[in-house]
This record gives C-alpha cells, structure tokens and sequence, in this order.
DNA sequence: TCAACCAAGTCATCTGTATGACTTGCACGA
DNA sequence: TCGTGCAAGTCATACAGATGACTTGGTTGA
C-alpha cells in the first residue's frame, strides 16, 4: 500500500548546521519563517513548547527564549494554560506599533486610506541616502491621504526601492487586502520590525494643504519615517505631514533599543 | 578580641519570606533598593552573579532574570568578561533615554538649562489630570530654557506635585549637580523610569517666543510629557515648546511596551 | 624589556528537570 | 439537567550544572 502523503514539516532541526550561531536566534528565525510564509497563519495557534523543542532539536529553554522575543515584539501572544497564538497583525497590531497618532482626548483609531499618486521616479540625495542606496537607482513614490472619522488628517509620501519591490504595481498597491506593511509582507517577504521616525514643525505646503483642505502656513507636524527589516536594512522611506489641531502624535519614552 | 565591625548586608535573602511572589522580581526590586538607596552608587559593579544568587537565596538563573530587566530597562550595563555596572544615569543615559531632540544632521549632546522661574502654584485641570491628583493640589511649576550650541531651542514649563517633592526649594533646584531626573532621585527617592509624551505643531506664542528670541507664530513643536516611576504612578508633568528649523525631534519605533 | 602565553574570573548560552498556575473538557453524581 | 470535581494539557517560574566567550592580569621566556 501506498505511504500516505503528508505534508512536509513546517520545522527543521536547527541545533546542527547552526554551529555558532546562537540557537534561540535561529529558532526565532525558524518561527519568523513558518509565520511570514503563513504556515502559521495570524490567530493559529504554536505547537506547544516541548514539540517546538523537538521539532528544532533543542531544549525547552532555548524555544522559551526564542518565544520570549516574539512575545515582546508582539509577533506572537502567549495565553496561560492556553497556548501562544500568532497576532493577528492586520489592523490592530499595525495601528500599535505604527501608526501614533491619536485623538486628543486618547481616542485611538485606524485611518482611511486614500491613494493619490503612484509613480516611477529615480531616488532623490535625501531617499537614496535614507534608503542606504545610491542617488539614482529606480524606486516606486506612492502619496496617500489619511483620514481619522471623515477628516484628512495626514498626507504620506512614501519612497519604496524598485529593487525591492520588483513587480509592484498601482493595482496591486490598490487592491491590497490590508495594510501597507502587510502588502510588503504577504507579496515581497519584507517583514518591517522597526522605524526611525525624525518629527520637526513646518508651515503646511501649498501643493499639501490642497491636498488636506487647509490654509496653507498652518503649522503642521513633519515625520520622516526610516522603515527597517532584519539587520536594520531600510526598506522604506517615508515623509509624513500631520495636521495636529484635533490630533496628537503620540510615543512612549522608556527602553531605548 | 572584639569582632572587627563590618557593615550591614546590603542584600538580603527573599526566598522564605516571598511566598507566592515571583522570586526574580523581589530579586529586582531588592537590587534596585540598593541602587535607589546609593548602596550602589552609578558606576558601581554589582556583585557577580554566583555572589548574588548567595545572597538572596536563590538560584543563578533567577537572578539572571532579574538582571535581564534591568539591563533592558537600561538600569544596569552588563560588559562580557567585566561584570554587571549600574548605568551612570547622569549626563548619557538621561539624554538618551528622555532627551530625543538633535540636529537635523544627527548630532547629539546635552542641553544647557537655564532657570527662568520657580514658583509654587495650584494643580491646574490639565496638570491635575495628567498627574492623577485633584486639581488645586499643591505644586511646582519651574520654567526652564534649554539651549544647544549657545542657541535657545526648547522652553520647558515643569508641575511637580508638591506632596512629593517636600523640601524642594529654588536653591536646591539650582544647585542641582546634575540632571533634573537625577535630582529627583538623589533628594526625593523618585526614579524616573519612563513617560509618556503627546506632539502637535502649534504658532509659537508671544511669551515663548521672548524667551526663545524667535518670531511669534514659528511653527514649533509642543511635547507634553508625564514622567513615570514604579508601577506608572505619575510624578512629573511637563510640557516642552521646541524649535525645529536646525533641530529635530528624534524616535525609534519598535516593540511597543 | 617586552611579547607571548596561560589561568582565573565573569558573563552568555544551552540543557534538562521540577513544580505551580491556568484552562479546558469530561465523568460522575445529585 | 446541571454543577461539582478531577485529570490532562499548557504556559510560568525556578533550579542546577555544563560549556563557551571575553577580559584581565600575571608568568614565562627570549
């Protein structure tokens, strides 16, 4: 009789080939991998700790570290007695780590998104050298408008290396299921960990304040995002121009990283 | 012969009398006591590990997690090969964890501060509620400008309730050796651990803009803080009004707390 | 004198195991 | 039928020890 197919193992050993690299590291490479190729879907559950422990052939301890750093970038959410669960990225996560702008009185929403301009251009000195890449090189410029409750709040500009992004279109940008982090993800494997964000004050543009409905001069809020995946290599370059009457921008001062 | 005198234990055993706590954290507050109470002055190596799980009855890897904290809360440095050293809160470690102004071109240093007023006040709604006391508390309310490179760049307006700040008088403030957030915790026992702030672009208005020696109307920034100590109880109120044409004002986004 | 080597001390990582707490589902009995 | 209680599964904490890497300081030998 025929073996049954099975499917092939979502995990494999790591203790061998892994020989000075730290193991808790490439186990949490090994969950990255399974939870950004959707193995492990957002809302599964993990395997428990002991079968991790096999499956990676380490001990307990190792996949708990591994696990540990998940849980504190709230990749995955450990319940007691329950189990750890892939969070469910989508709209809440994003809006968590990302997205810091918040109503006066704390009132904390997702935006609307709307897509103004997409675009080919040649990387400008600032994006190129923001990027880590030569001035020149191809990339892709998107502007969107955010809104909070039917009110244009925020105006992004968004610089995305073309090398990076090969294949991105206007339609995929437009019809992506979720949010824009997640497109990079689901469609180009990039997985934004972190961002460096530099805010000043300006007078409101004119070619933006038509844009947001505004007086031009109005002095508004300018955010200029780095985006960083694995080994802080920048994947995206971003400038933000936030109307901060009925709005705050939020952040929380505590362990520098 | 009379036994020599030798000075008290600075730690002490936590495991009978903890019944039901977590062990790593009384081994944490039970070190953090001692950094608090100066029996380990900034700089100072703590005990190594072996020694310290002696003393406070527990195992190694305990007190390895409790270091774990405090090295990431950036309390304690760890040097491979060297040993564990309590962080020189001083002038690097405030700047770097509560000061996030720098030039646009990444150039970072600390600010010179000037005392412009010291008054005591009355709680205002805002400042009342920021800080989770009634408003017509008792309290400090200090005016502060800071400058970089010789140039005025911040105006800082400080409420400090007064209840816990008894004894503070203009003097004392002044004749600070250090930073403000190293005052608080050398004279009133209050350590800073982290805060939370909320931006906006506002015109700069007239009384500010004496100070800063700038034109009414600049756009600038306005950064209101509340400043937190064990298990987030308030205790500083703060809000900074912060000129960004040379500088800005600087983030990292990553793991959300 | 000086450079190379060596040993001790310390943190860093990993293993393996034990116990407790929390959650769920099932069996049992009123 | 319903609820109590128990057992199993899982994460949470803690222990003890082994090995490796890094730093420092002293010893040795040319």
């Amino acid at each position: 009789m025929p073996t049954p197919t099975r499917p092939p193992p979502i995990f494999t050993r790591v203790a061998p080939e892994a020989a000075g690299m730290l193991l808790y590291r490439a186990v949490k490479r090994g969950l990255l991998k399974a939870i950004e190729g959707k193995q492990l879907a957002p809302g599964a559950a993990l395997p428990n700790e002991t079968a991790l422990a096999l499956a990676f052939g380490v001990s307990v301890g190792t996949v708990r570290k591994a696990v540990d750093e998940l849980v504190a970038e709230h990749i995955v959410v450990r319940r007691q007695g329950r189990g750890t669960f892939v969070a469910t990225h989508s709209a809440d996560r994003f809006l968590f780590q990302f997205f810091h702008v918040e109503r006066s009185d704390g009132l904390r929403e997702g935006p609307q998104v709307e897509l103004i301009s997409f675009e080919r251009v040649r990387l400008s000195e600032d994006a190129a050298q923001a990027l880590g890449v030569r001035a020149g090189e191809p990339a892709f410029q998107i502007e969107n408008r955010l809104s909070l409750q039917g009110r244009a709040i925020e105006h992004d500009l968004l610089t995305l290396p073309a090398t990076l992004f090969k294949g991105l279109t206007e339609k995929r940008f437009r019809e992506r299921p979720s949010t824009i982090y997640q497109l990079y993800q689901a469609d180009f494997g990039i997985t934004v960990l972190r961002a460096l964000e530099r805010a000043r004050a300006v007078p409101l543009e004119r070619a933006k304040a038509r844009v947001l409905g505004l007086a031009p001069g109005t002095p508004v809020l300018r955010v200029q995002r780095t985006a960083l995946t694995f080994g802080d290599k920048p994947v995206e370059w971003r400038e933000s121009t936030i109307h901060t009457a009925q709005h705050d921008y939020v952040q929380t001062l505590s362990r520098p990283v």
